[in-house]
RNA sequence: GGAGAGAUGGCUGAGUGGUCGAAAGCGCUCCCCUGCUAAGGGAGUAAGGGUUAAAAGCCCUUCGAGGGUUCGAAUCCCUCUCUCUCCGCCA
């Protein structure tokens, strides 16, 4: 949620900012809802008072033994007028927060203006995209000539967009998380946690996924609604809903593994082969919690974190600045990282790290006290994938293949594949 | 699933219709005193929101959540959520 105050003030400058973005807000529209409710709060405010000082002063002459009958009756007419005023502030003041909850945060300065992923802007590489001499297959060819890799049986049981893996490749997953987690934990100082992954609405709320994108999620039961996470970031985020942080226990950096469950509505006939684009993956999700004013040094930082284990693997990579148009409705600014799949010859996303600076925190009232102040303020939140372990597997597929179609395993996956060399058919 | 108990400020915990946003204690902050390793005295110490250019001040809201009764609700009524104890069931 943007500032409602700096809505209030400078409305025109957001609704440019947005424009960025692509994004239209009435600034108008919403100034004139704006003039209502301060005129519906201010005089119900007034009635309140006025009510509350009735009130005790009909409490003191009782308490004196005075007639009271007389005090009661002129209090009395007040009451319908009050309520009046009441129910209409709050229609104005849910109608505000429709408005304030559909808006999305604010682009950073430095993020490149722009409508589409073409308007993205590289940032840097790392590895050489290797060739390896032959035809390279892609995740699809190679995992079903092993026979570990069923789609068919995925569509039979659940439909499209769902794998089955079987025996070393399934393995090959989990050893990937379980190298990305204690990568993060032991090397980047991540605390690893555990999280529900069925969510209620101010969950989704606190992030933004609601009320904007109700049909890109899952939802499970009507009473009580329960949603699927789309992604670790919203259990984890969460972590700081309505909560006041002690100045010096921040920052605070979690990882977790989770399953995520998407819908897909809307992305009808894109990657619809492969395992590019599943309703359920698991991925290795960063969150940080951080004070104001640190949280563009924490985007870098949360960005290297990913980027480490691509490099532990040896997997080539891109770095890319999304441009305002293509940035996340929480996002002020995002990094993708792309990774090399030699099966497709192409970059393709594989983590995606963001800034939501007070975006999130607003809607959740996470804070921490000002060292300086004593007072609470809006935390800074952070969220990035470290990286998503489906497509890392199909990297790791595609770029460690062999002319026979056999998986090389990376080094730093052997531990965690008992010693096994390489997956062949 | 059955039976019961509970939810109050950073924490403990009082408060069953009227100066209660809330006693007391602990903790914390500041000040004073004391030459000694600990103690004494005093003051302050919830959050959200409105008004304001901003602050101060003033006002509103909040005692798990949502409704209701009432001139007035932490206190009474209804619904829900969560926690704890016992029984049953269970990965």
């Amino acid at each position: 949620m943007i500032d409602p105050k700096l809505l209030r003030q400078s409305a025109a400058d957001v609704a440019a900012n947005l424009a960025r973005r692509g994004f239209v807000f009435d600034a108008d529209g919403y100034l004139a809802l704006e003039e209502r409710r301060k005129s519906l709060q201010v005089e119900t405010e007034r009635l309140q008072s006025e009510r509350n000082a009735s009130a005790k002063s009909i409490g003191k002459a009782k308490a004196r033994g005075e007639d009271i009958e007389p005090l009661l009756d002129a209090v009395k007419q007040m009451g319908e007028r009050l309520e009046a005023n009441e129910a209409a502030l709050q229609t104005v003041q849910a109608e505000l927060r429709d408005v304030e909850l559909g808006l999305p945060n604010l682009i950073a300065d430095d993020v490149p203006v722009g409508d589409t992923e073409d308007d993205n802007v590289e940032v840097r590489r790392w590895g050489e995209p290797a060739d390896p001499g032959f035809e390279a297959r892609d995740h699809i060819e190679l995992g079903e000539r092993l026979g570990q890799l069923d789609f068919d049986a995925a569509s039979r049981i659940s439909g499209a967009r769902f794998a089955v893996m079987t025996g070393p490749l399934a393995r090959l997953q989990r050893a990937l998380i379980q190298f990305m987690l204690d990568t993060h934990t032991t090397d980047h100082g991540y605390v690893e946690t555990y999280v529900p992954y069925l969510v209620k609405p101010p969950a989704l709320i606190g992030t933004g996924q609601l009320p904007k994108f109700e049909e890109d999620q899952f939802k499970t039961t009507d009473e009580p609604p329960f949603y699927l996470i789309p992604t670790a970031e919203v259990p984890v985020t969460n972590l700081a809903r309505e909560t006041i942080f002690d100045a010096e226990s921040l920052p605070i950096r979690y990882a977790a593994h989770t399953p995520c469950f998407r819908s897909e509505a809307g992305s009808h006939g894109q990657d619809t082969r492969g395992m590019i684009r599943q309703h359920q993956f698991e991925k290795v999700e960063l969150v940080h919690f951080v004070a104001p004013d640190t949280s563009m040094d924490a985007l870098e930082e949360l960005t290297g974190h990913a980027e480490a284990v691509l490099q532990k693997l040896e997997l080539p990579y891109r770095v890319i600045t999304l441009c305002s148009g293509d940035t996340g409705f929480g996002s002020a600014k995002t990094y993708d990282i792309e990774v090399w799949l030699a099966g497709q010859q192409r970059y393709r996303e594989i983590s995606s790290c963001s800034n939501c600076n007070d975006f999130q925190a607003r809607r959740m009232q996470a804070r921490r006290r000002n060292p300086e102040t004593g007072k609470p303020e809006l935390i800074h939140t952070l969220n990035g994938s470290g990286v998503a372990a489906g497509r890392a597997l199909i990297a790791v597929m595609e770029n460690y293949q062999e002319a026979d179609g056999s998986i090389r395993i990376p080094e730093v996956l052997k531990p965690y594949m008992g010693g096994l060399e390489k997956i062949v058919p």
